[in-house]
RNA sequence: GGGGGAGUGUCCCGAGCGGCAAAGGGGGCGGACUGUAAAUCCGCUGGCUAAGCCUUCGUAGGUUCGAGUCCUACCUCCCCCA
């Protein structure tokens, strides 16, 4: 829909450029805001887990490219719209957090924005506002009066987050429904307090920042504007985020990085450009060169790619020693001091670490009926040779320098260090 | 308010004459082949102190040697009538 579009801005040059827009409710017009450097921009974040996943880092990228080329980001902690739960893209109702949960969360989420924002008290500084400051202490005939006679339920009953609900016949009840009125007068409320005239989100999030632009008109803000991404998957079809293992956690005690790494590494061949393109900061020209390696080659340019985006999460230095876990144990079969590892008590080998428990310690396999079933499968190693026997035991004399290293398949290894 | 139908393995969908740890998919994991890719083929896919034991079929009781299956009540959802 873009193709036709020549950006004036440095920052939807970007975004065209590198494959951030999906949809836009006026290219030319916030093309000339943001041209005039005054553009602040907003990108709501739900509270519901206690750290944010690589599903939401095209969001935060947006939010950085926004900063680096002039304007002022603000990520909207959603500490209000959290108690209540977007059913957006869902089948069915979320169960309802309890609110120290919730703010919790916001206290693990703010920590992923210190690497890709700068904050401060300067006109491009980003900001971090809660929207329960101002949600929470609403007066319901108030909203209703002042706000809720903007809303058309008639509207907002043909929107897709809803829609859907309804023809598939699945429950949406009243609390829900209301969440994108909450999220509309989110936008006026940052408009006032912040001059906040654009709202970024997931293409599932149309609707309601529509909805936002919408009620703004109504209550008089200067015109808003709304820009989606797409929504990522990788070229099979799998939702971006979630991993074998999980969810691809931005935090380090949720995911080594390591294993960050390796979620970047072992992309498909397919996306590994558009991926460059998202995630690094790579110039374009050099992307292009990495994008159109082919066979084997393509390897150099996932290496790259996993670098870089683990840099951007855990710094280079982190980047790096990823990197180089990583090419010590699958490149050059040697044993690599910095794979992710759990510690043991020295007692605990002196008497004898039966295999299934270690494997089960190491967070490898959920059970040691599952490492059973690894084993016959022949999927588990010690040390790289193959476990056979599930009644063999780790002791004193296969620790190498007071580490036994653990593999599950070719791909997934932790080190049980002697604490 | 009346009548009918449905809730199954804590990822999902889904079969299930009273002997069921419960068919079959999807997804996932492991193995083979590769390039730490994709595709393909094969195996696995409740827990444990493991030839045994324990916990699972909406919830709580009941009948039975034995219940996912039969009975009762309750909860939730869907459809038809008013």
């Amino acid at each position: 829909m873009t193709s036709d579009f020549r950006p004036q801005s440095g920052f939807l040059t970007v975004l065209v450029e590198r494959g951030f827009l999906h949809q836009c409710s006026d290219l030319a017009g916030l093309d000339q805001i943001a041209k005039s450097g005054d553009l602040v921009a907003y990108t709501g974040f739900d509270c519901t887990a206690p750290s944010l996943h690589a599903g939401s880092l095209v969001q935060i990228m947006l939010l950085r490219w926004l900063q680096k080329t002039g304007g002022k980001p603000i990520a909207l902690m959603g500490g209000g719209t959290t108690r209540v739960g977007d059913p957006s893209g869902k089948d069915a109702s979320r169960q309802l957090l309890p609110l120290e949960t919730i703010a919790a969360n916001k206290d693990g989420i703010k920590n992923v924005f210190a690497r890709f924002l700068s904050f401060g008290e300067g006109k491009r500084d980003a900001i971090i506002p809660d929207n329960a400051d101002w949600l929470a202490t609403l007066n319901y005939i108030d909203f209703l009066r002042d706000v809720g006679r903007h809303f058309s339920v008639n509207r907002m009953l043909s929107l897709d987050s809803v829609k859907l609900r309804l023809e598939r016949d699945q429950e949406l009840s009243f609390l829900e429904f209301n969440y994108m009125c909450l999220q509309a007068y989110d936008f006026v409320e940052l408009f006032k307090r912040h001059g906040c005239v654009l709202q970024m989100g997931g293409s599932d999030q149309w609707g309601n920042i529509v909805t936002g632009i919408d009620l703004g008109r109504r209550m008089g803000t200067r015109q808003l504007y709304g820009l989606t991404s797409p929504l990522l998957t990788s070229s099979s079809g799998a939702k971006m985020g979630k991993s074998a293992q999980g969810a691809v956690w931005l935090d380090e005690s949720m995911l080594p990085v390591f294993d960050y790494w390796q979620y970047w590494r072992n992309c498909e061949d397919q996306d590994t450009g558009r991926f460059l393109k998202l995630f690094t900061e790579l110039p374009l020209d050099e992307i292009a060169r990495l994008e159109a390696l082919g066979g084997a080659e393509i390897n150099e340019a996932k290496k790259i790619l996993a670098t870089e985006a683990a840099a951007m999460v855990h710094g280079r230095e982190a980047a790096l020693r990823a990197a180089g876990a990583a090419r010590q144990t699958f490149e050059e079969g040697a044993l690599a001091e910095s794979l992710p590892s759990v510690k043991i008590p020295a007692a605990e080998i002196e008497a004898g670490l039966g295999v299934l428990t270690a494997f089960v310690r190491s967070g490898l396999v959920a059970s040691t009926g599952e490492a059973r079933r690894q084993i016959i499968g022949g999927g588990l190693k010690i040390n790289d040779r193959t476990v056979t026997d599930e009644r063999m035991v780790i002791g004193p004399r296969d620790l190498t320098g007071g580490v036994v290293k653990l593999s599950l398949g070719r791909k997934r290894h932790v080190l049980l260090k002697i604490a």
